[in-house]
DNA sequence: CGATTTTTTGACATTCATCAATCTGGGTGG
DNA sequence: CCACCCAGATTGATGAATGTCAAAAAATCG
């Protein structure tokens, strides 16, 4: 039962050292494991919340409805992220979070992450570290949003989604499992399903990617992030932070 | 020389309890006060960080340049703002700082905050608010650039400068000095400087808001909030956080 | 007061949205 | 196992929002 928090540590490890202390009183602090089926509300906004969520498995995003009908996507989560660490301090979500695909998710109560950042101030650092990082992807998806073209979004997309789940093991160099419909790209890069679907389409002619059968492959990783302006310096890749 | 931070202060003390021994903390660890000229990098981006920045008057701006040698701004520090508390825990910014107008900052070393933020695990989440706050802040810029119209995008902006800057004690009922460029503004939501003017021509036609002169007049605050849809929410100004 | 920046306006181009229809593949009940 | 169903993908035709280019007017600055 404890295992299935790995890829939530081997996501802490990649950052900065964490002892073996540290990783039992986390392990510690997580419980009540739930399984949640797709296109569900898991976090409403602005409700006062007591605990934190944890995504071990699946695909869950933020995002906010606007008056014309349409979503827009501020952030996804994959496996290992916490969606809501900013509840901790934040006490609501300004943005309420959803499932894209089946997901399995843990909590950890406010009060445990009080104690386990009080006791050990590193860990406080690392979570803090993490809400930041969370805020430089925001950042990225603003220029994204608002100064690239479709081909540059979606290729953008692409590539960060490669490295976010190569740290966690869900990507090797052909690509990765991607769950999503095209509308949900598109609710990620502030376009229509059909425009991404022409996108996508010209992204595989020039033989860059491929999206089917809910699956990214990557034919041309050099051109793709060529395409899409990338530089993954956001990600804070590199270890020692904290 | 010390009531120089009193913004900060104020920003702070607006968020949650904040102690006479807190905040006497807080003071001496803010030193080298310097003025800045408009238009200048003030942190670059991708170098090693050992101090955090307090912006104390004037208005900075996140940016990145893309390709097609337009600029996106991701966010407008406002007096009172920390502009990279992110610093502390990143160790260096994925995007560089710069001044729109005038600007005097002052410093606080990374030792001093850990030092702060060790002994007053309180403040550690009061400053962790205050970057969580920022990221609440992208989120809605996201939506913004991601699915809002040009007329949305201006209003929304003009709101939150407005409920931002009613905090510090910058803005009343009529409206708030601005001394930013219609380009500038373009920058912040996507747009170009052509069509901010032609934006800001129609706000103008339906009596909504003036730009001119470095202010911003407002006419009708419910038809603004209305134009951008307006929630501020986002911007957690109740108190009582951490 | 000359020089530069910023604002304003017009004509035209482009990207992306909208609307609508068809196609496809996977799932389901009989 | 098959017929049906339905969400999602795909394509075409057309339109709207915003960008681009260019020039003039206005404001700002040294």
């Amino acid at each position: 039962m404890r295992a299935v928090i790995e890829r939530h540590l081997t996501k802490l490890r990649a950052r900065d050292f964490v002892s073996p202390d540290h990783e039992n009183a986390i392990r510690e602090s997580i419980r009540d494991y739930r399984d949640i089926p797709a296109d569900r509300t898991v976090i409403r906004a602005n409700v006062r919340l007591d605990h934190c969520t944890l995504l071990v498995d699946g695909v869950l995003c933020r995002y906010k409805d606007v008056r014309s009908g349409e979503r827009q996507i501020t952030e996804l989560h994959l496996p290992g992220d916490f969606v809501d660490l900013h509840s901790f301090t934040l006490k609501r979500l300004d943005q309420p979070v959803m499932s894209l695909t089946p997901c399995r998710v843990a909590s950890i109560p406010h009060d445990k992450l009080r104690l386990l950042t009080e006791r050990h101030p590193h860990l406080a650092r690392l979570y803090w570290f993490a809400t930041n990082l969370d805020a430089a992807i925001h950042r990225e998806w603003e220029v994204s949003l608002g100064r690239r073209t479709a081909r540059a979004k979606l290729s953008a997309l692409f590539c960060e989604l490669l490295m976010r789940l190569q740290v966690v093991g869900l990507a090797d160099e052909s690509g990765y499992d991607l769950p999503l419909t095209q509308a949900d790209l598109g609710d990620c890069t502030g376009l229509t399903a059909v425009h991404v679907n022409r996108t996508l389409k010209e992204l595989r002619g020039d033989q860059l990617i491929t999206f089917q059968n809910n699956r990214v492959t990557i034919h041309d990783l050099a051109g793709l992030r060529r395409a899409g302006e990338f530089d993954a310096t956001y990600l804070y890749l590199e270890r020692q932070h904290c």
